[in-house]
DNA sequence: AACTATTTATAAGA
DNA sequence: TTCTTATAAATAGTT
């Protein structure tokens, strides 16, 4: 879109570079609003300089966007981490206790007949094992609590 | 850039903004990757759809641009409530997390045979059931494995 | 910051 | 959805 062709790699003259990012930003801002405008869209931009100063544009409020973003990416939960430098460690236990979750999530998911189809051969075998036990455990249960209950009602 | 000017509203016509929606996106995402290319940029955009599907583009890891944004947003002049919103809204996260993380755990005991004496009758009758379920769908997989292991061979 | 020759994006149509 | 094409829009190079 100009007199020339351009090559897809760093400008180099400095000059020209600045010149470039002045004009194709205010073109994506533009485009990005046109795009939330006319198909009803969420959109969310953020442009740092070479130099590190700050652009940006967003359709709503921009924080929202990134947790949506977030809650899509990184399956269900969310959080607003931060920048200060506790919560960066706040951040990574929540990370890690998400991880523990989801792998939870998983096993649970075998214990009740789900996505039984990655399994090996030998993880299905020892997941019957454990049911079994746990079946006769269940079973072994049941029947104290009836006997329990029948007692109390001899007594009485 | 078309075949007429474009009025700056949400186009009305479903199949009609749903295909402007997918040309302008991709225009879009384009153009983001061009402005860091040219121009050493950094820049993420994050869209979604009106219908909530997830589109993005990042110059380079867009947590670390979305840490970058908060800092050069908050970092300095903010005016201390924002922060504090968002921390506090990330440690109600943790909590939430926490809890379903506990309550999946309890549930993961009883299918491993633990702690089965706080269950009422009822609710081992249940247990038991889906044992039941599951140890047949087990077996049904580990027959299915075997199946295809003998075809293998047969082929061989 | 303006201008303008061109390229690029895309609206409408197939 | 994909392609084609006429036209609008963006912008590279220039002033």
């Amino acid at each position: 879109m100009g007199r020339g062709r351009v090559v897809l790699e760093r400008i180099e003259n400095k000059i020209n570079r600045q010149v470039t990012f002045s004009k194709r930003r205010s073109g994506l801002l533009k485009k990005a609003f046109e795009l939330s405008v006319l198909c009803d869209a969420e959109v969310g931009l953020i442009i740092f300089s070479s130099r590190g100063k700050l652009f940006q544009y967003s359709s709503t409020d921009i924080t929202k966007i990134i947790e949506r973003y977030r809650q899509c990416r990184y399956s269900k939960s969310h959080t607003g981490d931060s920048l200060e430098h506790d919560s960066q460690s706040a951040y990574h236990e929540f990370l890690k206790l998400r991880a523990k979750y989801e792998s939870l999530e998983r096993t649970q998911r075998h214990f009740q007949g789900e996505d039984l189809e990655p399994l090996s051969f030998k993880d299905l075998q020892s997941l019957e094992k454990q049911l079994d036990i746990t079946l006769a455990l269940t079973r072994q249960h049941q029947t104290k609590k009836l006997m329990a209950r029948a007692d109390e009602l001899r007594e009485k």
